[in-house]
DNA sequence: CAGATTTTTGACCATTTGGAAAAATGTTAT
DNA sequence: ATAACATTTTTCCAAATGGTCAAAAATCTG
């Protein structure tokens, strides 16, 4: 009998989809089982996502997930083997667009396009987003690490580029961490407050909200960061 | 013996601090128990905004309290009576600030005024913030009503007063109610994400966080609102 | 097809949790 | 002091929940 579900100890693993390569060939894991985890995953992200990590329980995943629960057992031992990965795996998605801003092109068009891509994950990956915010909200117990390590340095790199861009005189002299956070603040508030947003605006303007938001975004941040004259 | 509790029905009720004026003398509440429910209140108001309403559990809530849950449950009878006058309480102490931006004022000074408001409650009544924000991120269950009566109104009220100021060209020409939602999200941000902030700026940067926020914010704002020329 | 292995199921368990009842203890006005 | 009421504690319960385990079913391998 196989060692019942190993996705609790490799840490990362299976999280990443592999990449591209040859089936591992020994030790490998079964056509299933690759399957199975990612449809447990997929129903974990949509469940989590509601009703964030304690509020969640193994039944509705099992449920989702078109599974009984014992069965989902079988592929991560823990509620927590099941919620780590997702974790992970959500906080490289959502570095990746300020990994993209690229230090040797224009700011402005550059900082916009950071922002359009940002909002465009809001609009299309909300799950994902409001995983992060029910995560960071509850302390980011789990992911405290990844924040003070691989965030703070990728934030860091980033500040220095924006600095440069304000010593060049290319950019309003602002604080550039803050610069950023407002950038994350703005647009996740799209997918994190989503249920507000639409009641606020009520069903008539609630459609063209994200449109509506990239151009007054757009708007604020060019307007607000460009030098005058 | 007395009605076991009648924290559920009023709907209202004790949740207002009854403002000032004599104790009602007929069909009063106790003084015990004006206080008591206050001690409630106030450990609720802690487990919840940490924790959110499923991951909250009445013993949680009875500890932090210093009472035994069946002893707390004599004061409320059910979870949510606990969790609702703090929801109803905290939207309103929410509103409050939008609702005195003053529509006879200077718009740039009133603008700045708010966020400066704003800002100061997410600094000093965190725990208010990441509540609700916990409550939108589940979809709030519990208030949609209040978003799509009340809160859309003041929105409303107040879109027209900014729209208003644009007319008047003394403010740049945006989307009044984007223009609100991005001073929600930029100044909230670092109430709910306050854990995330502290992990990116690193224990030296950390301490001035909110001077920092403050002076930044009102750059990018009023830069980015005051029309040139 | 037979044997080995993987996957699924059903029955089960210990804890936690929301909540009810009733008895015991306090408090207060007369 | 005592009756009437308010508060607290003790005990208890049913449902929900995270998780286990052995046996059955399905799948894969030669």
């Amino acid at each position: 009998m196989k060692e019942r579900g190993n996705g609790t100890e490799p840490d990362r693993a299976l999280v990443t989809a592999e990449g591209a390569g040859g089936a591992s060939p020994d030790r490998g894991e079964t056509r299933i089982q690759r399957e199975k985890r990612e449809i447990i995953l997929e129903a974990a992200l949509d469940v989590f996502s509601a009703n964030g990590f304690r509020g969640s329980t193994i039944d509705q995943i099992a449920e989702a997930a078109g599974m009984s629960k014992p069965n989902l057992l079988y592929y991560f031992n823990r509620k927590e083997d099941i919620h780590k990965p997702l974790i992970e795996r959500l906080l490289h998605t959502w570095l990746a667009p300020l990994e993209e801003m690229d230090g040797s092109g224009d700011p402005i068009p550059e900082i916009r396009s950071y922002i359009r891509r940002k909002l465009e994950m809001a609009r299309d990956y909300p799950r994902e987003s409001r995983l992060f915010a029910n995560e960071i909200l509850q302390g980011a117990p789990r992911i405290i690490d990844l924040l003070e390590g691989e965030l703070k340095e990728l934030v860091d790199r980033k500040a220095k580029v924006l600095e440069r861009w304000m010593d060049e005189g290319k950019l309003v002299r602002v604080d550039p961490r803050h610069l950023i956070f407002s950038i994350w603040a703005t647009t996740q508030h799209y997918a994190d407050f989503d249920v507000q947003v639409k009641a606020v605006l009520g069903k008539q303007y609630s459609d063209g909200r994200f449109e509506d938001a990239a151009r007054y975004l757009e708007q604020l941040f060019v307007h607000g960061l460009k030098p005058k004259g």
